[in-house]
DNA sequence: AGGTGGTTTGTACGATCGTACAAATCCAGG
DNA sequence: CCTGGATTTGTACGATCGTACAAACCACCT
């Protein structure tokens, strides 16, 4: 909490003030990470209409999204399991939608005989997913390839992730600044 | 630390006394789940001469080893990014020895010509091995799916995770005890 | 000017964490 | 039997965590 309240440039209590709990304060930025990255999704894939270009599209902006300095979906990914069950079970529904656009997605290059026939496609959906999330355990903002290039390669493959040199830090602090920007005399709750 | 001497069956003090920190029971028993796993897999993958079998076995390996309840690689995955940099240090010898088993296994299925050509084989291994790992986190022991058919699942396509509705908990209490019945009277570090 | 509602500040509290250590206990070897 | 080292126990300390709250501050309206 102070660290948050360091980044972001305001001090504990303003925290505390407009978002109650710890758990409150993460769930409004997932929430916002979440929705930002289904529309760039959306967005990015709705571009085209060939299915695996779709597919490759989506990819390319879901690691945009991930492999942000200021990643919440980065956070997502990782505090999750540390969330307090009442703030997994509000995450929920945008899960649900996320979940949504990628199975879409599968299924589609899947209808259009792009991937191998007889595959559970329930599968699939989360072996592209989860092999996508993994690119942030390594990905570096320094190294050689940009996050279109691994969405490139992922897309060619798809290839995926082990456990970085040094820990990505995630910088929360611009990520709540935006969510006051947003909502900049909004009644706490 | 209180946790894991309850699971352990002994009380807190007789961890600091066997460990000096946390980091150190953290990383000892990080550095034997690895080795443990790397034999494993090295074990299952040398049962055959076919690269692309060997692969599959590998893999199977891999996930009985992630998906177990008592897991030390799950828990290496999960608590990767809050060790202290010296744990981190301490256990890249054995990270290099992991990687370089999938390394390994990924050339002999691409020399083999099992695998598409031109691909970037060092994105290839990332995406296999992070891929793999994914599993556990949408992964349920009263799934419906075992961690061999995960795997055979995964040599198919190759598949992958998302986040589970529930946090699968690691055990780390029974990871302590079989350390000290490894080491029953050795003197503490 | 004065006051009012929203916001920030600074401080403090209780809980929990990892660690440290004296006392109690266990367990060979002589 | 007993003695000395190894191990466990129980307790306590300091730091840090999330939370709560009174006081100060600010912007805006009449």
């Amino acid at each position: 909490m102070r660290a948050i309240a360091g980044e972001s440039g305001v001090l504990l209590g303003s925290l505390t003030y407009r978002y109650r709990t710890k758990s409150d304060l993460l769930l409004a930025v997932m929430t916002a990470g979440v929705d930002r990255a289904i529309a760039q999704i959306e967005d990015a894939s709705s571009a085209d209409e060939d299915p695996l270009l779709r597919l490759r599209l989506a990819l390319r902006a879901h690691l945009r999204e991930l492999l942000a300095a200021d990643s919440a979906v980065w956070l997502l990914l990782n505090e999750w399991g540390r969330l307090p069950p009442e703030s997994r079970e509000a995450l929920r529904v945008q899960r649900r939608r996320y979940e949504a656009v990628w199975g879409e997605l599968v299924s589609a290059a899947a209808a259009s005989g792009a991937l191998a026939p007889g595959l559970d496609l329930r599968l699939v959906h989360l072996f592209v997913f989860g092999a996508a999330n993994s690119v942030a355990h390594w990905y570096r903002a320094d190294g050689s390839r940009s996050p279109d290039e691994i969405a490139d390669a992922f897309s060619a493959f798809i290839g995926v992730g082990v456990l970085a040199d040094e820990v990505r830090p995630v910088h929360v602090g611009p990520l709540f600044a935006e969510l006051c920007a947003l909502n900049p005399t909004s009644t706490p709750e």
